[in-house]
DNA sequence: TAGATTGTTAATCGATTAACAATC
DNA sequence: TAGATTGTTAATCGATTAACAATC
């Protein structure tokens, strides 16, 4: 029963890790799960509970110390390493994700980058030089890389999935606007902001 | 009684409705309940009970008509009509946004791009002239527009927020990695990267 | 000590799934 | 008619919340 732990919990601890960063980035050294339930909309309850799957981080009365839960979400969440991460498609998003300074201090940063655009190759990309696509499968394999990131067009995210698949790679965050298929083993996340616009224009008027 | 319909309901139309258009481009005209919840995932059932909430779509025997219920998800979407979206910050980030295609056959269009940074305005920015901060709530108000995309740093991202609410805005899209604190009546959405990133490197090695 | 807050249990609430009559 | 698939009900499953003893 190693994973028993439900996935919405998983969910949730990254944006408990961005707002322990945010309070330490400010000053501040304990927190509660009043506090941090406040901030972002989340019962305490909820919070005590999702951490609690993991072992007892707090103190009765005083709360949470924030650099030391910090390190132990770190530690679940498995990015107390750094993870080398592959960027696919160099247009206007590859560019934007590839320039993103974001990150870094978060536990990954773009290793390679690559384009089939004939004319985008050997051409630099902030500190990457952009490799053809016919290189990636190599070059992943070798350097062992298991998270990508799809920035190409909806028509080819499939192919490149598979091909990403084949070399290894068993997460990927996808910015095309299309769902993939993908083997059980490989974990897929999907940024689409019009998704987001739609969930809200529901709401409005 | 005329909200009633879980948001986790609403959450999933988008998704259905993206699907659903990738299946009439690549030329097919009727799906099923079955066809689609293996596209994406997800089990028939959930399916046919979600769209129950809304009306009888399909047919017994023959499934859903692909133009018919694309048609209906978008008015209940409310994406029948084409909604104005503000634009502030136009870094890296911003500026990939504002280049993007793909707003507008799905409901969207940018209607004006704001930056504090004085050596950019009045530059352009694609097809649009950037704007200083301070006219963004006048133009906003004037304008009518309900619906924003935040793109500057975590810093100034509270601070721009509640001059956009202040100014009409009903709905966020927020790229900054931060949370925002917003009354009852504004809905946002999230965009980090790094959050989806974590959420898999749970699961990996 | 008095006040505060955790970790956890039990109760509540809500969402998903299975199953099937209706019907195209 | 036979086969397929919907819309919906009831059953199951899982997640959230309330409450509180333990304790800092």
């Amino acid at each position: 029963m190693p994973s028993s732990i439900p996935d919405i919990v998983i969910s949730r601890l990254p944006v408990y890790l961005r707002a322990l960063e945010r309070l330490s980035h400010e000053g501040q050294e304990v927190t509660s799960s009043h506090e941090l339930g406040k901030r972002l909309g989340i019962s305490s309850a909820q919070i005590r509970k999702d951490l609690s799957h993991f072992g007892g981080f707090g103190k009765q009365g005083t709360g949470y110390r924030i650099t030391y839960l910090k390190d132990q979400l770190r530690q679940v969440l498995n990015v107390e390493r750094d993870w080398e991460v592959a960027l696919i498609g160099a247009g206007d998003l590859g560019s934007a994700v590839a320039r993103y300074r974001g990150f870094s201090n978060r536990g990954f940063h773009i290793a390679c980058v690559f384009d089939s655009s004939p004319e985008k190759i050997n051409k630099h990309l902030g500190e990457f030089v952009i490799q053809p696509l016919e290189s990636m499968a190599a070059v992943i394999v070798e350097r062992g890389i298991k998270i990508a990131m799809i920035a190409v067009p909806a028509e080819s995210a499939q192919s490149v999935a598979d091909t990403l698949i084949g070399a290894g790679v068993r997460a990927i965050l996808n910015y095309a606007p299309i769902n993939l298929n993908v083997p059980d083993n490989v974990h897929v996340q999907y940024i689409d902001p019009v998704i987001h616009l739609q969930r809200m224009t529901y709401y409005l008027e």
